[in-house]
DNA sequence: TAGTGGTCTAGACCACTTA
DNA sequence: AAGTGGTCTAGACCACTAC
């Protein structure tokens, strides 16, 4: 931004994207080597380098060594999406954030949480349903199985009070994760909570996460109607 | 994969995951610098910072000049999806892939999505209904909306033939774009397209996408009942 | 087997930001 | 003002793979 007299990777990048998205690379094309590109743009090899690496992963290249750089004839569309806390999420709207613990019980593993955490052997899990509310209003009901064996911290934890999502995402890192949105009609308990007619489509979030293999938590929170997800790249 | 008797910054990555996870460094703890990591673990501080720069990317980390490297309290659950083109998501799960093209007409731009393209100026507009097939059985109504100021090659493509998807992922890369997922109950053409009841939640993914400022196109994707997007992190 | 990307290192300098 | 991350460079060697 001050004008610098070198390149950084982040300038080359640019420089190479635009260069795709203006054609002066078409799709399949194949690019310089990395040598060439930065003999030609006056920069280090090392920066052009990694420059292409983010290329690459963005999905808008692809490298093979010895085979050079192509741009990719079929890019797929690429959204990285940020779920947050949903206190956060509301607060940050700038409304009121509340949390309503519905139940919470020790349950054995019913068979549909078993083939979520993708482990054969039923396990105790720690069952708690919640609502979450936006401006008094019910935002997204959450229905929460947590793996007692993995985290059995949790039972000392006063549900009540602390959002069992938000003590999770502070207390258990977790290093698998598995997202999926469907969306479902409201009936049932969902429709009750939710205040809602049934029939209303509704969008579902459903969050599994594991430490290893070991699963922590799965999560189904339906969210009310209207609400959104959105991803800007 | 070879026993390298070198750390390549992937190892360091994993490396310092693993600390974070397991607790040697707790969220909100203060990581060393790279320097003295870089030490400790027997590398370059080029390494470490390839590394953190990663982790850093994925929202484990947050790194200030001077202030050093934290971990983060409140880790955002991070999601990348790959939206890929519909031809491929069904011929790679087995399927046989059909498209039908409905109607394309130009005609003026509506509000609606001059709004999604945050343009005030009205534009000339391609306006094109499809439906993916999967199996023969209906998979995805798509309504699409092209400006044919950025993309006039658009008229010459026979969209009879070609799904007006394939032929701008292949031929006209964005810059900037912006998806969205939300849930609608089905009702007049949507219910009608996928054969299904008035009322039945269905999954929409609404993309928009521009080059630079200049919108190219924005397409409502309705997906037949049951459809989900899932990410693996 | 030669060419190309992948990565490391060591040193240097810059830029931000907090103490 | 000093400390820490951010980045560049130049050179070296490795590893994959297309030719």
């Amino acid at each position: 931004m001050t004008g610098q007299s070198r390149l950084s990777w982040t300038d080359v990048r640019d420089e190479i994207q635009a260069r795709i998205l203006d054609r002066t690379y078409a799709p399949g094309d194949k690019l310089p080597r990395d040598n060439d590109l930065a003999l030609g743009l006056g920069c280090a090899r090392t920066t052009v380098h990694r420059a292409m690496q983010e290329l690459s992963r963005i999905g808008l290249v692809e490298r093979k060594r010895k085979g050079g750089t192509h741009v990719r004839t079929d890019p797929v569309t690429r959204a990285t999406f940020d779920i947050p806390i949903t206190r956060r999420e509301v607060e940050q709207r700038g409304s009121k954030y509340a949390y309503q613990l519905i139940s919470s019980a020790v349950e054995p593993t019913p068979g549909s949480v078993m083939a979520r955490f993708g482990t054969p052997h039923p396990a105790e899990v720690l069952h708690v349903k919640a609502l979450h509310l936006s401006d008094n209003r019910p935002y997204i009901f959450e229905d929460r199985w947590i793996d007692t064996t993995t985290t059995p911290d949790i039972l000392e934890v006063d549900l009540a009070c602390n959002s069992a999502n938000e003590w999770l995402v502070r207390n258990k890192p977790y290093s698998k994760l598995d997202v999926r949105f469907f969306a479902i009609n409201a009936q049932g308990e969902n429709a009750e909570h939710l205040s809602v007619a049934a029939g209303e489509a509704l969008l579902v979030i459903e969050r599994t996460t594991w430490i290893g293999t070991a699963p922590i938590t799965t999560v189904r929170s339906v969210t009310a109607p209207g609400y959104q997800l959105s991803a800007q790249n």
